[in-house]
RNA sequence: GCGCCGGUGGUCUAGCGGUAGGACCUGAGCCUUCCAAGCUCAUGGCCCGGGUUCAAAUCCCGGCCGGCGCACCA
């Protein structure tokens, strides 16, 4: 890890921000191979998770107005009131310690003095050393970022905590987009805000970050995925069961043996770990570095029904273990769209159209406000409440029947207005059966959410194709990176950088990139270091230029070409005089493999192809 | 946020009261016909702020940043 910090800085992986200033913890700014580096990991996300998979994409902004996370239910989960032990120091979450010494529940709700008071009152002690925590102040700790949107307090923001809040806000003109068909996928790639109490371990806890999100919307009655694409994609399953047991580890098994053998109990969430598995491969994960965990019971998200986290192991590979979370998949249930039902104006559902249309007897109200009105007046009367909204049975019992069904025999149903009953007359009620077609109903559909944290993957890609050997008796450290992450993707270089070998380099380097491709050209010192300094940030593969390439003999014995007669160089057969170098052009190239360092020589008019087809991996350097 | 340890060129490090030396990297030149070779030259540094002292990179205090442990991680 400390090796790979100071590759990550001296050749532009990231560093940390600020530098000049005394640096700023949990901030991270990518370097230049950082960054392309990222760009391509999001782009296979984007390939993976928004193209193939067919969901749509959207970019919502990083700032949302407070009522979007009063709603989410953030505002107060992610506010933690903390208490200091005045003797040895350690935090503890106050409304727990509260609720652990005394019969209060959901301490958190009753706010930091109340629950100072508590603490006071019950004379309760720090758990850890038992010293009386009475007096200590409680900390309020917000873990979002707070801001507020144009001149003055009165309209505060936040820093979006995770990305998925400004799909789920959306919802109502998704839907549209997405023709009310469920089941539909919002994916989106984007950065989110914590305010890490303590940022550690380089970029894998970080206070700003990218997050790459899909947010999966499904009728939880109708819709099961199918698992047959990655239904034989094995990955090991570390269960909650297995963590609770003594000896438990991680299993190895398929996506289909998870879900028949009811490990992971949702099928979408099975799907997904299939997914993500061959895509963290595809990416440069080591694969034996990497498991699937469930969360135990107590350790969910306030919003998740089941979790699971994708962890890869950054220990060292001879050493202990070091599991971190690098991405996360909840079965969100209707958890947030129904919050964002009831605290907005919109509806969060879709319509669910029965296969049938189908036809009820439905009780109704409509009372009779000219002889109801009178008689009470602004109170409030149940029954004629009762015809909005509420169920037929609510509306029977409030309008047209007593709690028993029953109508008295004076013709009258008993109604509570403000508590006392009353007698009402049926016929003033404008109680009636009636037949209603309905078509279907309005569901609020649930969500199944990967998320991936990408700068987590990212720092799990370096450190996982990580390597140091040895060529030639020199020590050599490299990144084996999947080439089409690699930050480069060719290194062109003149084998000297003279004799019109450098012209001819630059010409193929201008060539490639025409193409596409991303190249660096580099004619300084010696070939070696050169490739030194492609393996040092992955560039999977590098071409030289040499006499050969031009048409120079192997084995100069007499004073080589200079400046000056340049041209000569590809006519030289044409013009004579130098018989003994006149070797005709052999328009061919070596390519070195970065991972054997060993090398082919290619054409050079099918230098591109080649280089394509190795970068996609349609061709193995093996075979070329 | 607490505790322990640390912060010297881009990187790694020596110096630990008299204002800095090396290695690597980088740049220029020479040399060099495929894996960090060699030679010459050059660029570049004591985290920040106070204090003690004739004098502070060095000692003291505070801050910032980092590593580790604790806590936290919805």
């Amino acid at each position: 890890m400390t090796d790979l910090t100071e590759l990550a800085k001296r050749r532009g992986f990231f560093l940390q921000t600020a530098g000049a200033y005394g640096g700023t913890a949990g901030f991270y700014t990518f370097g230049p191979q950082g960054a392309a580096l990222k760009d391509n990991i999001e782009n296979a996300w984007r390939d993976r998770f928004t193209v193939r998979e067919g969901n749509m994409a959207v970019d919502a902004p990083t700032v949302l107005p407070e009522p979007v996370f009063e709603a989410s239910g953030h505002l107060d989960t992610f506010d933690d009131m903390l208490v200091e032990c005045p003797d040895c120091g350690e935090s503890h979450r106050a409304d727990h310690v509260v609720e652990d010494e005394t019969d209060y529940e959901e301490a958190e709700s009753l706010g930091p003095e109340r629950v100072g008071e508590i603490i006071a009152e019950y004379e309760i002690v720090c758990p850890t050393c038992g010293a009386g925590l009475a007096g200590q102040a409680i900390e309020d700790f917000n873990l979002m970022f707070e801001t507020n949107i144009g001149p003055g307090s009165s309209s505060p923001g936040y820093l979006r905590p995770e990305t998925a809040q400004g799909i789920f806000v959306e919802f109502p003109q998704l839907a549209e987009y997405a023709r009310h068909q469920l089941p539909f996928g919002v994916t989106q790639i984007g950065r989110a805000y914590r305010n890490e109490i303590s940022p550690r371990q380089s970029l894998m806890r970080v206070r700003e970050f990218t997050q790459a999100e899909l947010e999966l919307f499904i009728d939880p009655e109708e819709d099961e995925p199918d698992l047959s694409p990655v239904a034989d994609v094995t990955a090991p399953f570390y269960s909650a069961a297995a963590q609770d047991a003594d000896d438990g580890t991680a299993t190895e098994m398929t996506v289909r043996e998870a879900v028949d053998e009811g490990v992971v109990a949702d099928p979408w969430i099975a799907y997904y770990l299939g997914v993500a598995t061959e895509w963290y491969e595809r990416i440069g994960v080591d694969m034996d570095r990497f498991r699937f965990r469930q969360h135990l019971a107590g350790e969910r998200a306030h919003y998740a029904a089941d979790c699971w986290d994708a962890e890869s192991n950054l220990g060292d590979p001879d050493g202990e273990d070091d599991w971190h979370e690098i991405a996360g998949f909840a079965y969100r249930s209707d958890y947030d769209l129904s919050k964002h039902h009831e605290h907005s104006d919109e509806a969060y559902t879709v319509f669910k159209q029965y296969d049938e249309p189908v036809t009820v007897e439905r009780p109704t109200v409509d009372p009779d406000m000219s002889a109801l009105g009178p008689e009470f007046g602004g109170r409030e009367v149940e029954g004629s409440e009762g015809s909005r909204g509420a169920s037929g049975e609510t509306a029977s019992r409030a309008a047209g029947a007593n709690d028993d069904g029953t109508v008295d025999e004076d013709g009258t149903v008993t109604v509570e207005v403000d508590g006392e009953p009353y007698d009402v007359p049926v016929s003033d009620t404008g109680f009636a059966v009636k037949e209603v077609t309905e078509s279907g109903e309005h569901i609020v559909p649930h969500v199944v959410e990967p998320s991936l944290g990408i700068d987590r993957a990212l720092y799990t890609v370096l450190d996982h194709s990580y390597r140091e050997d040895e060529v030639d008796g020199e020590e050599r450290t490299y990144l084996e990176l999947p080439p089409e992450v690699a930050p480069t993707t060719v290194g062109v270089f003149p084998l000297m950088d003279r004799d019109g070998l450098d012209e001819e380099a630059r010409a193929i380097a201008a060539d490639l990139r025409e193409r596409g491709l991303s190249v660096t050209y580099d004619d300084s010192g010696a070939i070696g270091r050169r490739y030194r300094r492609q393996d040092e940030v992955g560039t999977p593969f590098c071409v030289t230029v040499d006499y050969a390439t031009i048409g120079e003999a192997e084995d100069p014995e007499e004073g080589e070409p200079r400046e000056g007669d340049r041209e000569e160089t590809s006519t030289r057969t044409a013009a004579g005089g130098s018989r003994e170098r006149s070797d005709p052009r052999e328009d061919t190239v070596t390519v070195r493999e970065r991972d054997t360092t060993a090398q082919k020589r290619v054409p050079i008019e099918e230098l591109g192809e080649t280089l394509e087809a190795l970068r996609d991996g349609d061709l193995a350097f093996a075979d070329l």
